[in-house]
DNA sequence: TACGTTCTGT
């Protein structure tokens, strides 16, 4: 069949018309029937529509029974109908292997068609995406096989490869042994492999040593030093660029001075630079964001010119990392509503964390079924499926997070340690442990953040002895580094089940000065335990600590406070208020209809105030007829008694829980998330309130889940 | 068809 066999007009018109949708599948039939599906024209065209099919949303759907169509057609095609192709699922973000399925076709079944230069660095993207080291090695071999080493385009094509995949050895050993055809951009590749890996110096001896520069080679070392903080050498080589210093460089300096805390450096550069594109806006408004000032990130946000993916991710990524999930998620809404730009992987990422630590659970359903809609894939690098699980754990759904972790194709460390971290603040400590264990026969190697879901899950379960063996063996027996994190974990499980002092030994032995959260562990035991001794021993150490985190000051206030040694407890605030230092006010959100609702202890936004305060006054009457009495020896203020319940009454999670009772259906779930933990006034006071309503009420604190049902709580008063 | 800048979290 040649091109000049006659095309039925009607069918070329079909095929020109054809878009890559669910019309693709009735086109090839009839291709088919008439015998024409071979044609050069209809072939050609085929492959153009797969190019489009790869990343249509149907894509997933079309593409794999469309190229296995294609295969059975292979024999008469053309190598450059196989490269579209490679090409086509090269750049397909669900089905990179598949470009490798049509190379592996093309060398079984092209017969005279062989692979050429063009084939290989749509491989080679294709590999990268699927991060296959072992894959892109492979082709490689193919390569030197088919005699292009002399070919600098294939050349620089592995040699990018190989410093995507961090093998700088290999992308070394390419680069001598192609030394006879190197060009600026093999120089640049290689320079830049060694940036991303770390190594600076050995990509600036690189630099020094290669005989063409462009702006390319430029930018590239730039962004190494101003990338590592070496910001004077970044500086004084972006000063004595003799080639045009273009956007690229100007965008490596601003964000090297931005990601680096020197924020009025970056912004000089900023408001300087001649002209700026979208990432030099992203790389300033990210700057802010990263360091906090949102404030900042937001005036400059809302002066952008033009506003893309990354954009909008750096506003809600930035909310999030400051703790203001609602701001996160409004700005997210605020995407939608106003903004053509699609959310894209990193984005859902950043709004299922926020929608996590909300327990904002249809939201974050709202936001699986988008991802579902769009065909992101879960186990990717980005790791949305552990996004996920997170999110369902943390609106307290384990059996949704277990079910989808089950259903994962591929489960990386993340994916399981989100499953285990999220049985353990489940309260499953058991299943938390063996998922760990399951994990240490049949999944990937653990990491630092495994032995804190697994020391989560001790505590959680009071299981001191074996909480005590997976630290001591964590490095020696399963190869990971003792962290700051672990340290606070561990102090946390033996301080609660009362083994004070074998606490207190841990963190005077340990090799690094203890933070706020080791020294807040113990100090929380030594309040669960009414221990003042170790309280005042580490009281220096606590002083010490930077004062921006006033968590560790209020403890200790609270520990003299319930003592009765109000003068301490007076000198611990005033020493807070001195810093200017805020205590972190309390305060609790719950969700109901997709909307969440925040409740700030003593204070309920109107017009439910008034019902909400007789229905809580009128609940605790009704809970003290049966038995329930305020347990007050927690608050610590130094009031009489009646006070003290006065303010208890008033605790945000009251609120919280009289606000979603007031509204919720009997069927539904109420998921309050407090900030701080749950004070036991109210732990004992929602228990007995879910005897007296159907509902399921589930309580998060910062530290764990609750689930109250029927009198009960799920952490057997174990907190 | 190959090289440089911006966004994830546990």
């Amino acid at each position: 069949m040649t091109p000049t066999t006659p095309f039925p007009r009607h069918l070329e018109t079909l095929l020109r018309s054809c878009c890559a949708g669910h019309h693709l599948r009735p086109l090839f039939a009839r291709l088919i029937v008439a015998g024409l599906v071979r044609h050069p024209l209809a072939l050609r065209r085929l492959v153009e529509l797969l190019a489009l099919a790869a990343n249509h949303p149907a894509a997933p759907l079309l593409a794999r029974p469309l190229s296995h169509l294609y295969f059975r057609l292979a024999p008469a095609s053309t190598t450059f109908l196989y490269n579209l192709l490679i090409r086509a699922f090269s750049r397909s973000r669900h089905h990179p292997t598949e470009s490798l399925v049509a190379f592996s076709s093309l060398l079984r079944h092209g017969g005279r068609s062989l692979p050429d230069r063009f084939t290989f660095p749509f491989l080679v993207k294709a590999s990268s995406n699927l991060n296959s080291p072992f894959e892109g090695q492979q082709i490689h071999s193919q390569v030197l096989k088919r005699g292009f080493q002399s070919d600098v385009y294939v050349v620089n094509t592995f040699l990018s490869m190989y410093s995507s995949f961090g093998d700088l050895a290999s992308a070394q050993k390419l680069f001598d042994s192609s030394s006879e055809v190197l060009d600026v951009v093999s120089w640049n590749t290689i320079i830049d492999g060694y940036v991303k890996s770390g190594a600076v110096e050995v990509a600036r001896r690189h630099f020094d040593e290669m005989p063409v520069r462009n702006e390319v080679s430029w930018s590239a070392i730039i962004s190494g030093y101003a990338g590592k903080g070496e910001l004077d050498m970044a500086q004084s080589l972006f000063d004595r660029m003799p080639v045009g210093r273009n956007i690229v460089t100007w965008n490596s300096m601003i964000s090297g001075f931005a990601r680096h805390g020197l924020l009025p450096l970056a912004r000089k550069l900023f408001d300087e630079m001649p002209v700026r594109n979208v990432v030099s806006w992203n790389s300033m408004v990210s700057g802010y964001a990263m360091n906090g000032e949102m404030d900042l990130a937001m005036e400059l946000f809302d002066l952008m010119p033009e506003r893309d993916v990354v954009s909008w991710s750096c506003m809600i990524s930035g909310y999030a990392q400051i703790n203001w999930y609602m701001e996160a998620l409004q700005i997210f809404k605020r995407m939608q509503l106003e903004s053509s730009v699609k959310p894209n992987e990193v984005t859902m990422v950043s709004v299922l964390s926020a929608c996590a630590h909300l327990a904002a659970l249809d939201q974050g359903k709202w936001v699986h079924a988008y991802i579902d809609k769009n065909h992101m894939t879960l186990d990717d690098d980005y790791n949305l499926g552990a996004a996920l699980i997170d999110m369902y754990a943390k609106c307290g759904s384990m059996e949704t997070a277990v079910e989808l972790f089950h259903a994962l194709a591929r489960k990386n460390v993340s994916s399981w340690n989100a499953l285990i971290t999220g049985l353990a603040i489940n309260g499953a400590a058991h299943e938390s442990l063996e998922a760990f264990e399951r994990m240490q026969r049949s999944g990937p190697k653990s990491n630092g953040i495994t032995f804190l879901g697994v020391l989560t899950a001790c505590t959680h379960g009071g299981l001191v002895d074996e909480g005590r063996w997976y630290f001591e063996n964590m490095s020696k027996v399963y190869g990971v580094q003792l962290e700051m994190k672990h340290y606070g974990c561990i102090v946390d499980l033996l301080g609660r089940a009362g083994f004070l002092e074998e606490a207190e030994g841990i963190v005077r032995s340990m090799p690094m000065k203890p933070d706020v959260m080791v020294l807040g562990a113990l100090l929380g035991a030594c309040r669960i335990h009414r221990d003042i001794r170790i309280a005042d021993r580490i009281r220096c150490q606590v002083l010490n600590l930077k004062p921006q985190q006033s968590g560790c000051h209020v403890l200790l206030s609270n520990i003299y406070a319930a003592a009765g040694r109000w003068d301490d407890a007076l000198e611990m605030r005033s020493l807070l208020k001195q810093s200017g230092i805020r205590k972190e006010p309390g305060s609790s959100s719950v969700e109901l209809d997709g909307v969440v609702y925040e409740f700030v202890a003593g204070d309920c936004p109107n017009p439910e105030a008034s019902t909400v305060y007789s229905w809580l006054d009128e609940m605790g009457r009704k809970l003290r007829s049966l038995g329930y009495l305020p347990v007050t020896e927690d608050v610590l203020l130094d009031l009489d008694e009646e006070d003290k319940e006065t303010c208890l009454s008033r605790h945000s999670e009251k609120l919280a829980l009289a606000f979603a009772l007031l509204r919720a259906t009997p069927q539904s779930t109420i998921r309050i998330v407090k900030n701080l933990r749950i004070c036991g006034d109210c732990h004992l006071f929602i228990r007995h309130v879910s005897k007296l309503y159907p509902q399921q009420i589930l309580v998060r604190d910062r530290i764990r889940f609750h689930h109250f049902k029927g009198g009960f709580c799920s952490c057997k008063d174990y907190w």
